[in-house]
DNA sequence: TCAAACCGTGCACAATTAGTGCATGATCGA
DNA sequence: TCGATCATGCACTAATTGTGCACGGTTTGA
């Protein structure tokens, strides 16, 4: 809202690539490199230079990106404040999201506002943790539900983001119903060293969760099979092909074949989902209030839960 | 270069006019109105609210602009940090300064410029203190020789400028070569406590200065003719129509009837030039230049006098 | 009390700026 | 060596931004 060049730029920071920064923002890529000349001509410095077939930041570019993410943040801050002075909302607000925390998170959120601010055209993108950071920084959306992961999101995350935890959520093993530990209440991932397993391809944060979750135990399980959706691995684990681990927001849908069990032993892994906003604007009114609501969803979720506990 | 409104913003709330601002940024005043109402919509605020045939801030205005100022100085920072670290210069260098800083200090500076930067285009500007800042934080020109004076130049300023003091010039007296202490070397205000004196007209800085020489005596002035210009003055004087005060600074031309004086006794009137700039654009190469430019001129000034004081 | 001078704003129109779509050259992987 | 990918330049178009003038409201001076 600053400068839209300077949103460009620091998505392009964190993308590193024309092309994807242009995807983020909406832009075309030639208006992106138009931009980015722009910027450079008006400064009088190199900011990009030309490394293979695409292009990275000079160092005094880096440099620029940093002075800029706190001007963006200090504007955010002025902004945010400004509307809540006088309670004027933003006409639109975008909410993203992976696809968990978007069904069980956001839309309950999304639903919410809706009956509360009619005024305000709420938009819901469900996207991969990164992307959606990335979207954050393109300005497309202005609140995003993700995994935290260890390794803060790209360099100077904390420049750029300030995150609320939400929630812990445990995964469950899933095991076929004919299962030799099917029968049990809660199984340890030890029992389960040796069975093939399916997870998800690629470096997801759900692969980095479930290595981490076995070399915790010292223990290399043997990836069988690789899905994306979660729907693709419990048809995989119904049929016999292994063993899976699923988040507890993740619902297993209608599968009849298959079974759910708590993890038991010394390794209980578990993801944490956080809201994240970019840095500066969280005094804003709509912001503070999602952030209110997504808290009590959360809450709402996990004292379900603790119900649960009990009955079952 | 931040964002052209933040500007006009900043121009608008240090004279409350939009003609003013409209005269001072170089656009039309529907212009000015135009940006004022957009960076409103933009934000969802008042900024400005009628009164009486113009407008005023409004309070959540002033705190908008107390935000920018701090915005823009950091923005400034970064860019002269980058100017700095790149080297290159900024294609235009614009000056500012009254009648005689323009004439002794700018002149030679610009002139320093041209020959060792040909390819900045150096802009002078000849106009009053306070519009000097208001020059500078229009953006049209990025250093100015002014007159401190004791009001900091209506509200914030030290959110906005940074000044270096350059030299303080003493006033001297001039009087007509027929007056009763023409023949002394050098006259106290006490003796011509009852003289018609000549003086400027409006609140000007040096007004300020005249009256506060003569308070600091206990005495007030009888003020008998105003003029704009020393060359009307001191013709003034040169009638018999009084006496006067005038910066050391500034040249009595080829006048005969009148005599220049040195001021003895308890007040020593002076003011006090300073170069002045944009908080945060110290770094920049070409400002720091010029400054080390002019403080050498006003050394040379400084150290001319002395000798001079030796001769006569 | 009325007219003239100002001030800020709205509106039609014009000028400048910014963005798109396609073509091009350059680089990487198979 | 061919195809894929990437960034960028260019002609064209869309959108933003600024201008000039007219108008309503307010103050000042006769």
């Amino acid at each position: 809202m600053i400068d839209p060049r300077f949103s460009t730029l620091r998505v392009f920071s964190s993308t590193g690539s024309v092309a994807r920064t242009a995807e983020l923002t909406g832009y075309s890529p030639s208006a992106v490199s138009a931009q980015l000349r722009e910027l450079q001509r008006s400064l009088g410095i190199k900011l990009i230079a030309k490394e293979g077939r695409g292009v990275r930041l000079t160092s005094a570019g880096q440099q620029l990106v940093s002075g800029i993410d706190s001007i963006v943040t200090q504007w955010e801050l002025l902004a945010a404040s400004a509307r809540s002075a006088s309670g004027q909302l933003q006409a639109h607000f975008g909410l993203g999201g992976f696809s968990t925390a978007a069904a069980q998170l956001l839309a309950p959120l999304a639903a919410s506002l809706r009956a509360t601010r009619p005024e305000v055209e709420v938009q819901l993108i469900e996207a991969q943790p990164q992307r959606c950071l990335d979207l954050l920084l393109a300005e497309r959306i202005d609140l995003a539900v993700i995994v935290a992961s260890q390794a803060p999101g790209g360099g100077g995350a904390k420049d750029r983001f300030e995150q609320t935890v939400l929630l812990d959520d445990p995964l469950d093993v899933v095991l076929p119903a004919s299962h030799r530990l099917a029968q049990r209440k809660s199984v340890a991932l030890e029992d389960l060293a040796d069975d093939p397993w399916i997870s998800e391809s690629g470096q997801s944060v759900y692969r980095a969760l479930f290595v981490a979750a076995f070399t915790s135990l010292g223990v290399t399980p043997h990836i069988a099979h690789e899905a994306v959706e979660w729907e693709t691995m419990i048809a995989f684990i119904g049929a016999g092909l292994g063993v899976g681990l699923l988040p507890r927001l993740a619902t297993l849908g209608h599968a009849d074949d298959v079974v759910r069990r708590r993890i038991s032993g010394a390794a209980k892994p578990s993801r944490r989902i956080v809201a994240v906003t970019r840095k500066g604007s969280r005094g804003s009114p709509l912001i503070e209030e999602s952030l209110e609501i997504l808290q009590r969803t959360a809450e709402r979720i996990i004292s379900q839960r603790s119900a649960e506990e009990l009955d079952g």
